[in-house]
Formats: structure tokens, C-alpha cells, sequence
RNA sequence: GGCCCCGUGGUCAAGCGGUUAAGACAUCGCCCUUUCACGGCGGUAACUCGGGUCCGAAUCCCGACGGGGUCACCA
């Protein structure tokens, strides 16, 4: 049975970089036909974050990343939190020291950390030296009776090398003497991360253990713990990180990169679950879209790229684009509608036939209300933006062109994109002139703008006769005046 | 600094000893078009460097350089 974990801890919000940590982690399991656990790891007390659980839970299942085994539904190996599992880690460690793998430490932490500090002003690496390992069991049995606050350590091995395989990265070897003897259960009683994580990913029969290269070096030492115990160890899927640039992993400092940032950007959660799922992954083919059952279909371990991969909002953005031209109409209008009406305010546009214009434009819905605001808002615009060259427009065209076309705007009543269509159009064929010619130049007197979306006859019926006469005949007068 | 990992266009990325070194995003140009967009066509742009091995190397080996990670009673 193949069983991963997302394990996150609840210090902060929901990066980008952890989500395709998650994403992964439960494809690899749905298309293995095995399960996907979600463990909060909180074994630090004084990080722990209010709120930040559910952070993690409405992020995973805003994705569709939806847990067989948490926190929250339960299942056969909770609890699946950390903090609550406090209980289960001592007798381990116990039974490491049992075994001579791991020791009582009475150092305190100032006292350790001083020595660390020495030790590296004189530029070497700090170990601890096993100073407690040394020890008489009296000795111990006397502090431990007086109470004195210890701390559980790993007894690693100074001699010889360690090999693991990694599904991703191979063969990893490491030698033992630059293992330190890593804290196993904290003063405080809680067991370390480290500690916890080997025998959770155990007691949760986790078989394969996906997570950040972060974790690739001090993967050794976990290994020596299963052995120690006599388990089995798991499989191992380390992941590249995330870049924001050559030089910086993307992080919770950038705050661009949380998850719910994008969202209330306006970027889709699917578009987000996509692009994710295509950095440092591909499928072996030119496929580029995949929802999350196709992505379960298709992905592999061996399409995972080892390879640090930088994020580039460019081609999120295309994906996001690509995704909301997708959208059933309806959702497109429900979802932009809110932007809409930032713009414009509320019930002066037809949204419906506005909506009809925009889906096929907009990349990311916060970018809406600078695309629309002109309707509501005549924007101040330069003279040049009636030059054309190919529409052969100018100000002194537009001038001509626009007093050609103001009389007969004034005479239609029936105020809709085809009439008015219609009734434009012959009176530039019988004018001799050019389409482009004519309506550059209206549109850009009733927009002000370059770029709108749509054309001359569309805008004019979005913001109604009246306002298309009133910004025709603004645009003529000043023309005029400056003849 | 020790140890580990990585190195194909601006970005993602195919490539597994013989290819005109794919494709996508971005960018540029052209066509279509009442603008933009969409669509169509085309262009610019890459194997970090140096040694090997081999008839032949982006592909294998070594080294250099560059980048990242890690060295906590954080996870």
C-alpha cells in the first residue's frame, strides 16, 4: 500500500513551494491507487501560529487536494497531530538508549550553544563531543533523581559512510564523521522534529517520504534511526525547490507567494494547481494542460527534474489566462462581476455583454477594473492616439471622420450594437472611406484609450447614446480648436 | 569553510553516444481584423568552461567555475 504524507508545520501561511510539495505528494499516492495523510507537525510550542491550521486545510482543499487520513477526519493512525503524540515518542528514545543509539544529555543549551559559537570563530564545524555519553549510569540515575533538565541525543556513528537512494536523486552518500548527535526529545519534553518525523512516517506506515531537498542531507540520519529501531526505511522523493530568481528560494518572505494571495489576485486554483504541477515535472509528452485526475494519470517519479526551477508568474499568468477563457460563461460572470462593479459601480452597464467582451481577454481579474474604468470615466488621452498608420488616421482624419459620422449617430434611436452596425457602416461605404478610417478614430473618442475591449460599436452601446454623443462632440470641439 | 546536490535559450523543459538540439511561456515581425485579444505564419535566442574516453559527446569520466542546500533543544 503506498502511503505519503504532506506534513506541514502551522508557523506561517501556505507557500507556493509547499503546495507543490502537497500536490505531489498526493498525486504520486491517487495514482498508486494509495492514500494521502495530512500531519500537522507542531512540536514547536513557541512558533505555533493561531489559525494557520486552517490555512492549511482550506488551501489543500481549495486545490482538490482532499486527505484520506487528518487531523480533521481522522483515521487509523492518529492522532495527526504532533503535539498530541507527545506521549509516544519517549519510550523510543528510550529504547534507543536501551540499545546504546542514543544517550541522556545534562549540557545545557547556553552551554552548548557557547561552545558552538567558539568552535566556529575558530572556523571549524561544530560536533557535540559526546561529553554526556560518557557518563556512569549512576551518574545519570543521581541527575535524573535531582531533577536536572536533559535532553535525549542521538549516538551517531564518526566513522565510516552512509548511502540511501533517493527516487529522484539517486544514490546519496555521506560520510559519518560529519554527523552531529542531533537533539532526539527536547527539554521540554517534546520530541525534536527530526525525531518525531521518523517515528510518525513509521507508526503512519508512510512509504514513501516526500519532501524538499532540504531535508537531503540530513536524511542520513533518519536512516540510522529506522535502523536503530529496526524498521524499515522508507522510500525517499526529495523535490528541487522553488525559486523566485537564480539566488533566492521563493518564500514566505516575498509574500507574493502565498497561495491565497494569488487567489485574491484573481489567479484560479486549478491554473495555479497546473503551472505548479509543470515546474520541475513533465509528463514525457507535449501535453500542457491536465486537471488533477489527469495529472494523476499521467504523472511519474521519473519525470521529476532535480534541477532548482525558478517560478515565473509569465507563464502562470498564460495558464490563469488560458483557464478563465475556459470558464463557463456564467461562472466568468459571476466571478468578474465583483470587479466589474469596482470600476464602474453598480447597475449602469449591461455586465452580461461586458462579461461577453472581457472573458476572452482577461488574465487575471484584478486587472479588470484599469481595462473598464473608461466606461464610467472618460479618460484624459493624447492626440496622437487617433495616428494610425494603417487605419491612414489622424487628427486631422479623425476631425473629418468623426463630424461625417456624429449626425447619423444623433438619428439612431434604437440604440443596440447592430443597428448602430448597421447603420455606420454604408454611410462610410458611400463616403468613399475606409472602415479603419472611421472607426479608429470614434473609437477612440469615446474610449481615450488604445487598447479597449472591443470595438467602436461595442463600447458605443455599453456606455449609451447619450454618453457616445457627449464624448463625440468633447472630441470634435476640441479637434476644432486646435485647427 | 566541511559535506551533499545541481548546471540545455530570459523562464519551464525534451534529449539517455550519431538530432537541422524538440515544444511551451516571454519577446520580435508578418497576415487576418473597426482596436486589443483570439487565430494563422515566421524570426531572434541555449548545451558554463577545460581536459579526457570514443570513429563520434549536450549525453560517459575527471577537474575548474557557477548556483543551491545543509551543518539548531526550527521544521
Amino acid at each position: 500500500m503506498i502511503r505519503t504524507r504532506f506534513a506541514p508545520s502551522p508557523t506561517g501561511f501556505m507557500h507556493l513551494g509547499g503546495l507543490r510539495t502537497a500536490l505531489y505528494a498526493y498525486i504520486f499516492a491517487k495514482k498508486n491507487g494509495g492514500r494521502f495523510i495530512l500531519r500537522i507537525e507542531d512540536t514547536d510550542q513557541e512558533r505555533y501560529v493561531e489559525g494557520a491550521t486552517k490555512v492549511i486545510y482550506d488551501t489543500l482543499r481549495g486545490c482538490g487536494l482532499d486527505w484520506d487520513e487528518g487531523p480533521d477526519i481522522g483515521g487509523d493512525f492518529g492522532p495527526y497531530i504532533q503535539s498530541e503524540r507527545k506521549s509516544l515518542y519517549l519510550p523510543y528514545a528510550k529504547q534507543l538508549i536501551e540499545s546504546g543509539d542514543a544517550y541522556y544529555c545534562f549540557c545545557t543549551k547556553d552551554e552548548v550553544d557557547e561552545r558552538r559559537k567558539a568552535a566556529e570563530e575558530r572556523g571549524e564545524v561544530f560536533k557535540y563531543d559526546k561529553h554526556c555519553l560518557s557518563l556512569t549510569k549512576e551518574e545519570i540515575q543521581a541527575k535524573l533523581d535531582a531533577g536536572v533538565p536533559y535532553v535525549i541525543r542521538h549516538n551517531a556513528p564518526t566513522t565510516g559512510e552512509t548511502t540511501y537512494h533517493d527516487l529522484v536523486y539517486g544514490d546519496i552518500t555521506t560520510p559519518n564523521d560529519i554527523l552531529d548527535d542531533m537533539v532526539l526529545i527536547k527539554q521540554d519534553g517534546m520530541p525534536t522534529y527530526n525525531f518525531a518525523n521518523v517515528v510518525d512516517d513509521h507508526l503512519m506506515q508512510i512509504s514513501h517520504v516526500i519532501r524538499g531537498t532540504e531535508y537531503l542531507s540530513s536524511t542520513p540520519k533518519y536512516n540510522l534511526l529506522y535502523k536503530a529501531l529496526g524498521w524499515d526505511i522508507p522510500e525517499y522523493i526529495h523535490l528541487p525547490p522553488v525559486m523566485r530568481d537564480q539566488h533566492h528560494k521563493l518564500s514566505k518572505r516575498d509574500g507574493d507567494a502565498y497561495f491565497s494571495d494569488f487567489v485574491s489576485r484573481g489567479y484560479l486554483p486549478e491554473a495555479l494547481i497546473n503551472y505548479l504541477a509543470l515546474l520541475g515535472w513533465n509528463p514525457g509528452d507535449e501535453r500542457e494542460f491536465f486537471t488533477l485526475s489527469e495529472l494523476q494519470d499521467a504523472f511519474s517519479v521519473k519525470g521529476i527534474n532535480n534541477a532548482p526551477a525558478i517560478f515565473d508568474i509569465g507563464k502562470l499568468t498564460w495558464f490563469n489566462f488560458e483557464y478563465i477563457r475556459r470558464l463557463p460563461f456564467d461562472k466568468y460572470l459571476e466571478m468578474a462581476t465583483p470587479w466589474f462593479e469596482k470600476a464602474l459601480g453598480k447597475g449602469r452597464f449591461d455586465l452580461k455583454r461586458l462579461a461577453e467582451l472581457m472573458q476572452i481577454r482577461t488574465e487575471v481579474f484584478d486587472r479588470i477594473p484599469d481595462m473598464v474604468r473608461f466606461l464610467a470615466e472618460m479618460p484624459e488621452f493624447p492626440d496622437e492616439l487617433y495616428v494610425n498608420k494603417k487605419m491612414k488616421t489622424n487628427p486631422e482624419v479623425a476631425l473629418e471622420n468623426l463630424q461625417l459620422i456624429k449626425p447619423v449617430l444623433e438619428g439612431i434611436s434604437d440604440w443596440t450594437e447592430t443597428t448602430i452596425h448597421d447603420t455606420i457602416m454604408p454611410v462610410i461605404a458611400e463616403a468613399g472611406k475606409k472602415n479603419g478610417a472611421v472607426l479608429w478614430p470614434m473609437r477612440i473618442a469615446i474610449s481615450g484609450k488604445e487598447n479597449t475591449p472591443g470595438g467602436a460599436f461595442e463600447i458605443a452601446y455599453l456606455i449609451g447614446k447619450d454618453e457616445t454623443m457627449r464624448r463625440t462632440d468633447a472630441a470634435i470641439a476640441r479637434l476644432v480648436s486646435k485647427q
